[in-house]
DNA sequence: CTGGGGATGGGGCCC
DNA sequence: TGGGCCCCATCCCCA
């Protein structure tokens, strides 16, 4: 996109701006990231939609909590940041979050241009266009019914830029545009179509006649946003200095707003601008906002016209993010840049990070699981403690099984906390946690650096956690929530259960390693061959593929090997160990590979249980009994599910089934069909695992409902039935031990 | 085609 | 919490 000259003065301006104070640093962050995020600066909104790998959806709270939207949404792997005064200062990662994720989208008020209601407070408006004109607002000011997004602040720089804002429908969603580090602020900006139509927008204002209501908000804008008088002083300054990159435009705000129902006046904003002036003094007491000079009228340019100039949406920090709710984050940001640390991770930590780029598979979860697993939060102990009971128990989950567990950064109002976050009372910026519940919070927040924010926001909320527990609050009443992961109890264990796939682990780092499967996440990158792998262990056995180094040696003939599983494998033949057998006709094997390639050597005429009534036959005798009760088609009146005989063949094939012995009761058979149908559908979509899931019911119904007796074998004394205690190891008479086929 | 063996990677438990 | 260790699965090559 091309701007015109008056578009690029004020994006000239504002990126001198920039330039002057982050100085060389941030220029060669820039390069880094435009090396990572290149063609995504050229990317259309729809291209974001569309190749966008990981989709986050809000958290779904319960309606009972007493807490806003605003806070309760956020997703699991966000987390915010406060200031001194318990105000939400900004929104961090928590955990790694890999290029090409979707947040959103953002939510509020729908306003027209016609209903914007008077008193509206503007500062948190989003414009939605729609066939090239503005169509509504949403207005985030209004923490019960904005999200989360509200609070994210805009990027000062290109550098800092980790998100961006893309309308995709009539819905604002914020992108990952490179990898975003835990405990990495987001930081987001428009995407260049975004700030296309902003320019163009400014172009059709340009071309009215300015009333005078206008020329009073114009007025009005100049009055409470001095940061952009402040910006168009410097401009001026700067206008001087020719500059010979495209890139370094920055865009005038005031007219972009200018068809927009006039501000209400707006104290804190006032007062924030003297705050700002305030803080802009450096360490010598001397001012750097530069002093009231005769400005330019760039708002009237007469050549001003939007043209397309490819890096517009990195390039000019002066879009209005400020008009629509990030004016005072900006202002923030604005106000501290000259300390802001240039430290600030932009670049990966550990040298093998994964590189994600728009090649990475999209995965799509369904919108009830979190967005993808390994974007789940870290809890460590101290905050999952606080979750526990007296007895360390934990608190049960409230509301229904399926609901998403909701995970909130700080400690429910026992009472009238919400009064403080109500738009009425609390600034838009932050939400602030009520202060008699997390009083360390404020205390000690005030000591530490915003990097080191978070973390202690954490602890000092889990002190506020257990001041509600000494208080002997019911552990289901209002303000509780569930846990950030579903817990069960297994013989009086404590287990962490993946919320995706089901399966559940002793200790929570394992499900956090886990849940890389899910998420794709690769943290650990071999720097010779450029793989990467969900485990550091994993990189470290790998690199021996390069070193050639074989640690594990063979006693008996000194042969060595990378991996002690090999070496197990192949001390078995010098024991002569083989301990998979094939039920059928009694071969074993060394490795369980082998015996099952072999298993497909039998035909189903060596399937011991055949369905008398038609022609299939089984390996298990369970496996007959399921057919006869569900999906034989003999015995049904009903017709038979194609879908389900298929899920019962298979089932009959599967290691579940094999590892139950054949007098197995039903109710272990269910729940070994249902092991087998959660580690078949992993990674299946949606519908399908939602069929899937019905015919499970279905299956297990037929299971467990009376019956009869278990079918007999149609064909006597296979081999199998010798195996009437079969496990996943059965001992034979020789002492032995083998693993029965199919294990 | 079958089976043996090795290479490699995924995943989870233990400390 | 994370590294070390282990087990298991899969792929490939070869006899």
């Amino acid at each position: 996109m091309l701007l015109s000259k008056s578009q690029q003065l004020c994006v000239r301006w504002l990126w001198s701006h920039d330039r002057t104070l982050t100085a060389s640093p941030v220029k060669q962050s820039k390069m880094k990231l435009e090396n990572t995020t290149g063609d995504m600066n050229r990317w259309r909104e729809v291209d974001f939609a569309l190749n966008c790998t990981y989709i986050v959806p809000d958290q779904v709270s319960d309606p009972s909590f007493s807490l806003p939207k605003a806070m309760t949404s956020i997703p699991r792997n966000l987390t915010f940041e406060y200031s001194g005064d318990n105000e939400v200062t900004g929104v961090f990662s928590k955990e790694y979050i890999p290029q090409g994720t979707r947040f959103g989208p953002l939510q509020g008020d729908i306003y027209t241009k016609d209903n914007v209601p008077k008193q509206a407070n503007r500062k948190y408006f989003w414009r939605i266009y729609s066939g090239g004109h503005l169509q509504n607002f949403i207005d985030g000011y209004d923490v019960q019914k904005s999200n989360w997004m509200r609070y994210v602040n805009p990027a000062h720089s290109l550098a800092e830029q980790n998100l961006v804002a893309c309308q995709n429908g009539r819905d604002i969603y914020f992108y990952t545009i490179q990898p975003v580090e835990p405990k990495q602020e987001l930081l987001v900006w428009y995407s260049q179509e975004f700030a296309q139509r902003l320019c163009s927008q400014q172009d059709d204002i340009k071309k009215k006649t300015m009333s005078n209501e206008e020329s009073q908000e114009s007025e009005y804008m100049n009055q409470h946003f001095p940061q952009q008088t402040w910006q168009k002083n410097r401009q001026k300054d700067e206008v001087k200095e020719e500059r010979d990159e495209d890139t370094e435009e920055k865009i005038d705000v005031e007219l972009l707003e200018r068809d927009t129902p006039p501000d209400t006046p707006n104290d804190q904003i006032m007062d924030f601008s003297k705050k700002m002036e305030k803080e802009h003094e450096d360490a010598e007491g001397r001012s750097i906002i530069p002093s009231p000079q005769p400005e330019s009228n760039l708002n009237l340019n007469p050549s001003f016209c939007p043209e397309d100039h490819p890096a517009l949406a990195v390039t000019n920090r002066n879009l209005p993010l400020h008009l629509h709710g990030l004016y005072e984050h900006r202002e923030r940001l604005v106000s501290s840049y000259p300390l802001y640390p240039e430290s600030r991770s932009l670049q990966p930590s550990f040298q093998f990070l994964p590189h994600y780029g728009p090649h990475y598979p999209r995965l799509l979860l369904p919108s009830y699981s979190p967005p993808f697993p390994g974007m789940l939060p870290s809890r460590g102990s101290i905050r999952y403690s606080s979750y526990l009971g007296t007895d360390g128990l934990p608190y049960p989950p409230i509301g229904p099984p399926n609901l998403v567990p909701v995970s909130l950064p700080y400690t429910p109002p026992s009472q009238g906390g919400l009064k403080e976050l109500t738009p009425n009372i609390s600034p838009p910026r932050g939400a602030p946690a009520t202060p008699e519940l997390s009083p360390t919070t404020k205390s000690i927040s005030h000591h530490l650096s915003p990097e080191q924010s978070p973390s202690v926001c954490e602890e000092a909320m889990n002190l506020s956690l257990a001041t509600a527990k000494s208080n002997s609050a019911p552990r289901n009443g209002p303000g509780h929530k569930s846990l950030p992961y579903p817990l069960k109890k297994q013989n009086g264990k404590i287990k962490y259960e993946c919320n995706i796939c089901l399966k559940t682990f002793g200790q929570l780092s394992n499900l956090k390693v886990h849940l890389r499967v899910h998420s794709g996440e690769r943290p650990f990158q071999c720097n010779l061959c450029k793989k990467s792998f969900t485990q550091l262990a994993h990189l470290q056995k790998h690199h021996l593929v390069h070193t050639g180094e074989k640690p594990h040696e063979c006693q008996v003939c000194h042969k060595r090997f990378s991996s002690t599983s090999n070496l197990k494998t192949h001390l078995r033949l010098h024991s002569g160990e083989k301990p998979y057998q094939c039920k059928l006709c009694n071969t074993k094997f060394t490795q369980y590979i082998h015996l099952k390639l072999h298993r497909r050597l039998h035909s189903s005429r060596d399937r011991p249980y055949h369905c008398q009534l038609c022609s299939q036959a089984f390996f298990h005798r369970f496996s007959l009994y399921i057919h006869q009760r569900c999906c034989c088609a003999a015995t049904s009146n009903a017709p038979v599910n194609p879908r389900m005989k298929e899920m019962v063949e298979q089932f009959d094939a599967s290691q579940e089934a094999d590892t139950l012995t054949e007098l197995a009761s039903p109710p272990l058979v269910g729940e070994a069909v249902e092991h087998w149908l959660t580690r078949t559908l992993e990674g299946e979509g949606k519908e399908d695992q939602k069929e899937a899931t019905m015919l499970l019911k279905a299956l297990i119904a037929a299971i467990n409902s009376p019956g009869t007796h278990s079918p007999t074998p149609a064909t006597h004394h296979s081999p199998s039935l010798t195996f009437q205690k079969r496990a996943s190891v059965v001992h034979l008479h020789t002492g032995s031990t083998v693993k029965a086929e199919g294990q």
